[in-house]
DNA sequence: AATAACTTGCACAGTCATGTGCAAGTTATT
DNA sequence: AATAACTTGCACATGACTGTGCAAGTTATT
């Protein structure tokens, strides 16, 4: 007796093919953010045609996989808090790189298209975090100061994004991943590379929060090579 | 007398007409390289008909484009060349700078589209002449070694690309813009940023080519700040 | 087993951009 | 002033993609 004598509830595997078709377009459109529907439902092994039965249309799809990534991201993000900006700025970095595959989709997502006002407010926390752990490591001393903050800021970002997209082309592992976008944050934020390097080791709070002790979830990656100093 | 009793000399207009297009083209394009034609014609002050009567589609536009701008570029790195790989990299980055146009232009288009691999080949010497800085700078130990010479190429040419980027939604100085993707380069290498602000004021050859002596042909803008240390 | 929920294939209308043909204009050149 | 070179506007064919309607299947649920 769940609800009176309604026609009936919806099919479950229904839920299950949406789920489908957002992961397809994750993937399609990680690669070609115009790419047809056609692709996506071929993807997700469904017809074009049923893409509208979950879906009222393309930016109905684009909306739900952004707005998922989105809070995805604002989440993980919210649990970063740290007194040093040096470290907050790492922490940031990091946590986008566990976050992957939603940073890359909202960032392609949110370069053009109808999308972008919605995507910049997630963006804009973002953001606003960034921007404030360099004001702050500027009149600290700890970061460089011969670049104004909103630009010193909008280059940890680009960075940030050069490194998550050069890994989609040359893949990483995930703790290798963590650490190359760690040092190319403090790289650009002032800090020669040993500092850098010797800066993460000193923090427990930066090393790679490994639950078991073994070696690396996604497979180490033997390209690195990250020799640690 | 010039050709006997031909028909006659094509006008020169025509010419000029030719260069607006490739002007407007790259302007339109940098915005949004999948522009439609129409886009460019309207920019050119032209009709999109008349596109056609200089260039065969869109595609032979792009070509022309990018090959021309693929020429400046590498003719302007031909004549890079110094003992010291760090300063060689410094010399490149900063080239490349004073040619931002032709490498926006080159960039937007060789990531996608059916002109990959006609970039590529351009972008290719550039590569090269990257890669081998930083495999020599490695070796002579004044560049990071804690990646591996290839990924850490491509991170700084990702790098120069990201400053390229952020430089046309927040214009720079030409002096300013000049030095600041050299700090990054070297950033990106391994040099903590007073190190690398010495460096650049270490070597003449890395000072801004000024033929007068006044502050900069370009405006410098205000935003920049470069404190000089 | 009955039935509603869901998928599929197809047909169709609508949009947008490309590329071409042609006739009528405008303009540089001789 | 004559004329070839060039531009323009319009019409038209084409192709790729979106979004919808509907009939005929398939499948989960009761």
């Amino acid at each position: 007796m769940t609800a009176s004598s309604l026609p009936r509830a919806p099919r479950r595997d229904a839920a299950a093919n949406r789920e489908s078709l957002l992961a397809a377009a994750r993937i399609v459109f990680n690669r070609d953010p115009s790419a047809a529907l056609e692709a996506v439902a071929a993807e997700a092994g469904l017809s074009r045609r049923s893409v509208y039965g979950h879906f009222a249309n393309r930016e109905e799809l684009m909306l739900e996989l952004v707005t998922a990534g989105g809070r995805r991201v604002a989440s993980a993000l919210e649990s970063v808090a740290h007194p040093d900006p040096l470290v907050r700025l790492a922490l940031i970095a990091s946590t986008l790189w566990r976050e992957v595959e939603s940073v890359r989709a909202m960032a392609l997502v949110a370069v053009r298209g109808p999308l972008a006002p919605h995507t910049a407010a997630t963006l804009g926390s973002i953001r606003a975090k960034v921007r404030a752990a360099v004001t702050e490591g500027q009149a600290d001393g700890s970061m460089r100061r011969d670049l104004p903050a909103e630009r010193l800021a909008r280059l940890v970002e680009n960075t940030a994004l050069a490194v998550l997209e050069d890994s989609t082309e040359h893949p990483l592992g995930a703790r290798d991943g963590g650490r190359l976008i760690m040092l190319m944050t403090l790289a650009v934020i002032g800090l020669g590379w040993r500092d850098a390097s010797d800066f993460i080791d000193g923090w427990t709070e930066l090393a790679w929060p490994d639950a078991t002790g073994r070696p690396d979830a996604t497979g180490s990656t033997a390209d690195t090579d990250v020799t640690h100093r």
